[in-house]
DNA sequence: TCAAAAGTGTTTGCAATACACCCATGC
DNA sequence: GCATGGGTGTATTGCAAACACTTTTGA
């Protein structure tokens, strides 16, 4: 494969995770310059025989070691000085893991890498301060219409991680009842026969996502809306 | 001016219009090689001494006579392949115009320009039709919880021109006092002590978009839903 | 037996829907 | 007077929000 790169053309990703109740985002290290030693956004550059999905899902692949990270792009970011060493234009995908499923792996332009909540985050370098805050709204946005809130949480997960989910997003708090009713209303669940293990408390009743169903609902014109 | 180009970045621009009670879209026919003669989305490369929303709306200028046209970013197109003569990489960016106020001009690179139904398109080269049809599910998308579909009616105009413009662009149908009242509760319409003109039935009162209350609202946490 | 979360039941009020109806205007 | 769209009134229904309540588990 030649690596023969178009030079004024860049992918950064924006790779969320749900940690501990709260929405993180993974930041590198940076080992090169400019602003070396800044905490940013992982990226790479587009190679002339790959297209950008492919450009982005090799970087998410580098740092994460998931192949097939769900990931969608945002779009593409091009101030005149955005870049202090010349003219790149970057094309930006934001992506989300699953808590558990990858290792991180700062990679070869970096000496380090980990998650920073999305409330606080240190200072950026570029317009990836900008670029993070787009993505942040689109995924609210997204998030409300899409069920791709699912790949933030385990294969298996009880309804309170779900609620949990939502409420740590849009930095709301949810009835439990009325959620779980929305929830299973929508016939998106599947009721596992497990339950939550080592717990101080009732364990929760486990549930998975019912791909199948969703996009054969959504072939009828079933709209999913949180 | 500098006019140096980036040469693997164009911007295309997907233009909207409402006419006849139909949502089109302005395509132009190509007058240079490749795809000689052929309806194309009409398109320029960005220079270096501009953003990407600049060289957008500098596009947008050339071809319709408008500063300032409502446009958003629908993101970047790159496939390996999707240009013939070269690796394009393009950054697509749908407009939304009003009647009557604008003038059409095909440009450089064009020897015709014209509307065209969404529903009766053309063949179009490239990745062309994909583009459109992105294009056409995102502009549905957004009006849905944003009041952007004002760019498409001219300053003034009556109620019914609004409810015939989401029906065209949903291809439902809405049942007219419940229209009314849905888009009269959101108190985002300034009532004018005009009326219609040269109708052959009551004439209707015209009504104007409230910017500033929706702008004021919107920091209050209104969302505006359709 | 207490804390904490799982899970169920029920009331209430708002808002979308459906549709009947009258008003104004041009031909 | 009739066709066409402008515009108002109102009954019905469904659903989201609020909240009281019982159940299960671990410590």
């Amino acid at each position: 494969m030649s690596k023969k790169i178009i030079e004024p053309l860049s992918v950064d990703s924006v790779i969320f995770g749900f940690e501990e109740a709260s929405l993180e985002v993974l930041l590198i290290k940076r080992a090169i310059k400019p602003s070396f030693g800044m905490w940013a956004l992982p990226g790479g550059f587009i190679r002339y025989d790959e297209n950008i999905d492919q450009a982005s899902a090799r970087v998410l692949e580098e740092r994460t070691g998931v192949k097939g990270l769900f990931m969608e792009q945002l779009g593409a970011f091009g101030e005149v000085d955005r870049f202090p060493l010349g003219r790149v234009i970057t094309v930006v995908y934001y992506a989300l893991v699953k808590p558990g499923q990858y290792k991180i792996n700062p990679g070869p332009d970096a000496s380090d890498a980990r998650w920073f909540n999305v409330k606080q985050l240190p200072e950026l370098p570029f317009d990836h301060l900008k670029i993070l805050e787009r993505s942040l709204s689109r995924l609210r946005q997204q998030l409300k219409y899409k069920p791709i809130g699912f790949n933030l949480l385990p294969d298996k997960f009880p309804l309170l991680a779900l609620q949990e989910l939502y409420e740590a997003i849009y930095d709301v708090e949810f009835d439990k009842p009325n959620f779980r009713r929305k929830i299973m209303k929508m016939n998106l669940l599947i009721p596992l026969n497990e339950k939550q293990t080592g717990v101080a408390h009732r364990s929760a009743r486990l549930y998975k996502f019912d791909k199948k169903r969703y996009d054969s609902l959504t072939e009828k014109g079933f709209i999913f809306e949180m």
